[in-house]
DNA sequence: GGCCTTCGTGCAAATTATTTTCTTTATCCG
DNA sequence: CGGATAAAGAAAATAATTTGCACGAAGGCC
């Protein structure tokens, strides 16, 4: 647990003078992390005492733990409440992705259904051939990594970006199967069709997707991600990051499930590309 | 610059005692984190003075400076030097995979050459048309997310992971145009012929790759990512993530060098996104 | 080889920061 | 209009950190 997410919490208990206390943190965040006790109370207008007990209540042994926890967090999780003043120097752009794609991490860590991923891994591990739908870009980019990741692990599983073809796909699909779809949105209709399908021909189905959205709705099994979206519409999501972190973890469970079977097919392949290279087996699996 | 660099190079200059405490740092950052000035002294066997000394010496104002510095950086850019125990448990898989994931940022971050970035944000701005490759399953994820992401920006732009074609669009390609390619391991032969034969056409080649390697060699421009693989080979890379992040990077400075062009082709495929879905505009650019 | 300088170190004092204790003030409720 | 309760500050006590100084060891110079 973070003190961001604790002070969200206890926001509405906190009394007035708590409160300047509060408030300096979330808007000068820079300054607190370096301030004594007694220049943040000076800055919050409170006695040093005040402060102590602020950080008490906020669940840290002392004012120096408290400190270190936002120090410690703040650094990541942090930023998105106040997106910083935006240049477009390299320096800056770079700056601004990493932050916000480390913080969609973060957010994604913290928001993990870790019973909806095991639940998603078991059911893939086990899955007699699995499709992956994904469409519009981004999950369409989702849908060919999770068959790039799965394949590896002698998975048998297709990805397909076509509505129509995601449609015929969900028809030939059998109870043992699973059908897997992304959507960063939740309001892809084609992949809510093709779930409906599935589902009435009793082929498990499951969505990484927003949670309570028409698609998350329409599966079986929902992994949410729920994130919040910046608003520059020239900046890429840091969205994408989150999924492909996720689907890193999910193939990981996967890995582990099916382990015998995976050593031998990694070996093979790798073998093959040993082979078919330089002899440097340093490279990674698949460049 | 953060604490753990500065430690690197500082290393060979510090005293015995400095030394003791560096250790201390580095093979018990809880407690370091954690400790006041003169537990941290006591483990170490120097006293207080010496520990203050130590921390102005690695740049730091004073002792609490350096312990928020700490906390700081060590939370996300630390626990590479320490692989942690791994299970097999969902929650301890998803810290793993979160925690190398923000890693892998933190030292893209660390070492990215913003110059290089720079001038292949100006040369795709710059294109008349752009191809984009790559093989092998993460590297093609990369040539497809390029395309993915700069044909939005009204860029000409396509992207091949079929070496074959890459060889005949590499002939195909003028001298306005841009080759970019990528590879993780920087030895994916074919790419380095399709490079080399771009480049005998004059036509210039930007590589997202290992520096040094014979990729980066054959390319006119080389953006470097050199990172550390972990090798638990069930463990997906989160190389990737670092790469996806670099692509954001430089779809992002390549939309400011085109913001007109940009903000009218958004609008458009927003648009249509918007007429052909549910009418709710609040959705992401391509799902 | 002896002397001098420099550097690293610890001790103790001084300073500064933090917490505790106690008291005052404000607010809410009967 | 009391009395109870919580909030907040003042001052004192404690703890942490830094400074100034002195000692000792290592290395260079005459």
């Amino acid at each position: 647990m973070d003190i961001f997410a604790t002070l969200q919490e206890e926001k509405g208990r906190l009394s007035q003078s708590e409160n300047r206390i509060a408030d300096i943190l979330l808007n000068d965040f820079e300054f607190a992390v370096n301030a004594s006790i007694i220049e943040l109370a000076g800055k919050a207008d409170v006695s040093p005492p005040t402060v102590t007990r602020f950080c008490r209540r906020l669940g840290c042994e002392s004012f120096s733990d408290f400190k270190v926890q936002l120090a410690r967090t703040a650094y990541i999780g942090m930023r998105y409440l106040k997106p910083e003043p935006k240049s477009q120097e390299p320096a800056d752009v770079a700056q601004d992705i990493i932050t916000k794609a480390q913080n969609a991490l973060f957010l994604l860590h913290r928001s993990l259904d870790l019973a909806a991923i095991e639940e998603t891994a078991e059911r893939l591990a086990k899955a007699e051939m699995i499709y992956a739908f994904g469409s519009g870009g981004n999950s369409s980019m989702i849908a060919s990594e999770l068959q790039n990741r799965l394949f590896r692990l002698g998975l048998r599983i297709t990805s397909s970006s076509d509505h129509s073809m995601q449609l015929m796909m969900a028809a030939a699909a059998k109870p043992k199967d699973v059908l897997i779809g992304s959507s960063f949105s939740g309001r892809n209709a084609e992949l809510v069709r093709a779930f409906t399908l599935a589902r009435e021909a009793r082929v498990p189905t499951i969505a990484l997707t927003q949670s309570g959205s028409p698609v998350a709705l329409a599966a079986d099994i929902t992994v949410p991600v729920d994130l919040p979206e910046g608003n520059n519409i020239y900046r890429p999501t840091s969205t994408r990051i989150a999924y492909v972190a996720l689907l890193d973890i999910i193939a990981s469970l996967v890995a582990y499930r099916v382990q015998p079977q995976a050593t031998a097919t990694l070996r093979r392949i790798k073998q093959q590309l040993v082979v078919h290279r330089d002899g440097d087996d340093r490279q990674l699996l698949g460049d």
